[in-house]
DNA sequence: CCTCCAAACTGTCACGTGATGGTTTTATTA
DNA sequence: TAATAAAACCATCACGTGACAGTTTGGAGG
């Protein structure tokens, strides 16, 4: 289901809804063209989640506390997403890097330059 | 300067401030206590900014513009910064792999063992 | 001059809001 | 029935808002 149906059912506006999926806490489907689909699953997790708010946790807690467990259903789909966030931000890094002193930088961060090497070599496997 | 008076000066509000530090687009120095000081560097970047968005840029389009050069002076602490984000979704990611059955995820994620091998051995080396 | 305190200031969190620009669904009309 | 126009819905951006908690600072009293 969509945003609106799905916030209805939860008990909660849309904006809520869209500040739990922009923070990670919802991780719905989406369409083509971006639609966000919520499935079943999500309902739980968001009536857990209000659950969960009304005992003090912050958000994060919240999603610290969820994200040990409900992955074993789609967690290589799941892995797969994280991955490519990861690569992208390691992309971001290197090209900081490029445009920095590859040495200074390496001091500063308290990093080996063979550490900063296998980074990169790392980034190269996986694009 | 503080905040408030940052704001005052480049004629926005305190809210807009807090904004554009959050998006990276400024990067004010931090007292021991986390309050936020705004030089005259600045002062001169958030009315280039101001500037820019009159012509209809983004706020990452201006971030993208400026960032391409203005990083020399402090871009240590901002790689810095992106290597603990990159390093805690690693351990995600690696967390995730062990509570699943490593084979299957490499298969599922097209990548090879030794890909696999390698991200844990990195994985080590920053942690 | 030093101490203590309230007022003013600040940061973060968890959404709210209004504008803008697509998408989907529904209704209408040819 | 197919095309199209209108209405409803959705995503994202750029802040705004109120609550809560910690910080700084200008006095008041000792």
């Amino acid at each position: 289901m969509k945003i609106g149906e799905f916030a209805e059912l939860a008990g909660v506006s849309k904006r809520t809804v869209d500040h739990y999926t922009n923070i990670g806490l919802l991780e719905p489907e989406r369409s083509a063209s971006g639609y966000r689909f919520y499935g079943k699953a999500d309902l739980e997790k968001i009536l857990l989640i209000e659950q969960k708010k009304t005992e003090g946790l912050a958000l994060e807690e919240i999603k610290a506390e969820l994200g040990a467990t409900p992955l074993q259903t789609d967690s290589a789909e799941l892995i797969g997403k994280k991955m490519e966030t990861i690569q992208k931000e390691l992309d971001e890094v290197l090209h900081l890097l490029k445009k920095t002193d590859l040495d200074q930088a390496a001091i500063k961060l308290e990093i080996s330059h063979e550490k900063l090497a296998m980074l990169q070599s790392i980034l190269h496997l996986f694009s």
